[in-house]
RNA sequence: GGCGCUAUCGUCUAUCGGUUAGGACAUCGGGCUUUCAUCCCGAAAGGCAGGGUUCGAUUCCCUGUAGCGUCACCA
């Protein structure tokens, strides 16, 4: 397990020679992560962390990690951890790291202020669930004017006020009346501040630039932009991704439905950069259309005007591509150790056979997990279905054995050779004859170029193989 | 239902008033080939509808339609 400590220490050192001021404002750009640590990464939030990230390493900015852990029933024990490993994984790396539950007192200071300021008040109503209730058309709250002394703190909405701001990802302005805004719950009754208290206070705090968060909060901008204005502070700019939507239903993502976390990515077979360059492609796009991306490059090119503004659709097909391409674009050695990663049969084979497997898998697999599949006859004995064969194969297997037999010298050049003498001087088919070997040896149809398989397996071995399709085959008609 | 966002091939997208509407994935066809792949070549496939504005709209505006999001002391 990675260590967040030294990690950090490691990084912030890396960093360094990204960092410089922007000279023109004379400020550096600041975004933040702020995932809550309630399980897995999704893979939407993945591409909100991609694209701060790139944001700000673009023009040379901090990217911070913020975790928003203020609600204590939703945490998950080990999922802070887990988060920081998974995006040190992707490279995705924070100059600064922060923690809410450790900044309780902010939020209580803050809150009181608002309250003597006038701009929220108490309430000691009993909390709703709109889950069980179903969506209020109630805005403003009974304790309101009732000026109590303790309870929750909320919202004191104006009446007859504009709110609006720019979109940097929609580019233009987003504007509410206020009498459509609800008296939302800042402080609960437990100490703890919502989101919408927390994230104005830090991003404040932190001197975040940009805020850039996922679809779902549009609707509760207008309260953020009241309480940084109440707070006495200026909102950074802010942004609203696409929702990332349902290959099948077209709803957005939903863990019950669809595959949505990115660490269920990774256990699949896909590689952590292929995922990063699919999901950079799901709501942004360069003007030249390029499609791959190391994140060097993403650093380098990342335009603020890339963003799309309608919902993507979540299909697996590109996804499947990219990962072929990098997995094809891999030095042998490197796919060579996640092929021991994925698979301990493997690992467990000599160091020179992997190698050769590796080179012959590479070209043909679009997930690494398929190496489960495609290679699986090469520790595993295979289960010949007889009934797969084609005519002549009882011949054909008599001949390839008696070849293999007869070779001395254990060469794929020697095998090839041997073997299409024989094929041309029985009048077989080519291509039918090393379907019957292909049968025989895999006990599949679709796999690695036979003769280089055969070779790697060794000749025992695949006299054994061959033999014991020929016995059987005498006992069947 | 209120509020808000969105709308180019099946999918991801380019176009920032004038283009034969371009690319990629997927699909189909062909080449290479002892299978499957890889690789190469080719094809089919798109501006939601109706109004404006304009010499000219995919592009700007309006309306409709559709989709998505949201309306908690969850984030």
């Amino acid at each position: 397990m990675l260590n967040a400590k030294n990690l950090n220490a490691k990084f912030n050192l890396k960093m360094i020679e990204y960092r410089y001021m922007n000279e023109a404002t004379n400020s550096i750009i600041r975004t933040r992560f702020a995932p809550s640590p309630t399980g897995f990464l999704h893979i939407g939030s993945l591409r909100t962390a991609l694209y701060a990230f790139l944001l700000a390493k673009h023009e040379s900015g901090d990217f911070l990690l913020r975790i928003e852990d203020t609600d204590k029933k939703r945490e998950v024990e080990g999922a802070e951890d887990a988060l920081k490993e998974i995006l040190t994984k992707f490279g995705l790396i924070w100059d600064e790291f922060y923690k809410q539950s450790e900044r309780l007192e902010k939020y209580l200071k803050a809150a009181q202020k608002l309250v003597e300021e006038g701009h929220a008040f108490y309430c000691q109503c009993k909390p709703k669930n709109a889950k069980v209730e179903g969506f209020s058309n109630v805005l403003r709250d009974p304790c309101r004017d009732k000026s109590l002394k303790s309870g929750a703190v909320k919202l004191r909405v104006p009446e007859n006020q504009t709110l609006s701001y720019f979109d940097f990802v929609h580019k233009k302005e987003i504007s509410w009346k206020s009498d459509t805004v609800y008296d939302a719950t800042l402080l609960k009754s437990d100490g703890y501040p919502t989101y919408h208290l927390a994230v104005a206070v830090d991003d404040l705090d932190m001197k975040i630039t940009h805020i850039l968060r996922g679809h779902d909060w549009l609707p509760s901008t207008p309260i953020h932009l009241l309480v940084f204005e109440y707070l006495g502070g200026k909102a950074p700019k802010i942004g609203h991704l696409t929702d990332i939507l349902s290959s099948e239903t077209g709803k957005k993502l939903s863990k019950r439905r669809d595959s949505v976390f990115v660490e269920q990515f990774v256990n699949d077979g896909y590689l952590e950069e292929a995922l990063l360059n699919f999901v950079l492609l799901l709501g942004w796009a360069p003007k030249d259309n390029k499609e791959l991306f190391t994140l060097d490059e993403m650093v380098k090119v990342f335009d603020i005007n890339g963003f799309q503004e309608a919902n993507p659709r979540f299909f697996m097909d590109k996804l499947n591509w990219m990962n072929g391409q990098y997995i094809r674009n891999l030095p042998m050695e490197d796919l060579n150790s996640k092929f021991q990663m994925t698979n301990a049969k493997f690992k467990a084979l000599d160091n020179k056979k992997q190698l050769e497997i590796t080179k012959l898998l590479q070209e043909r697999m679009v997930k690494l997990t398929d190496l489960n599949t495609l290679a699986k006859f090469f520790w595993e004995k295979p289960d010949v279905d007889i009934s797969l064969f084609g005519e002549n194969y009882k011949k054909h297997l008599e001949v390839a054995n008696e070849v293999v037999n007869n070779i001395d010298e254990w060469k794929l050049e020697v095998l090839n050779e041997k073997l299409m003498e024989r094929i041309k001087s029985e009048g077989f088919k080519v291509g039918d004859f090393f379907m019957s070997l292909r049968i025989a040896i895999t006990g599949m149809k679709f796999t690695p170029p036979i003769n280089d398989s055969i070779i790697i397996l060794g000749k025992e071995e695949t006299i054994e193989r061959l033999t014991s399709v020929i016995t059987r085959s005498k006992t069947t008609k």
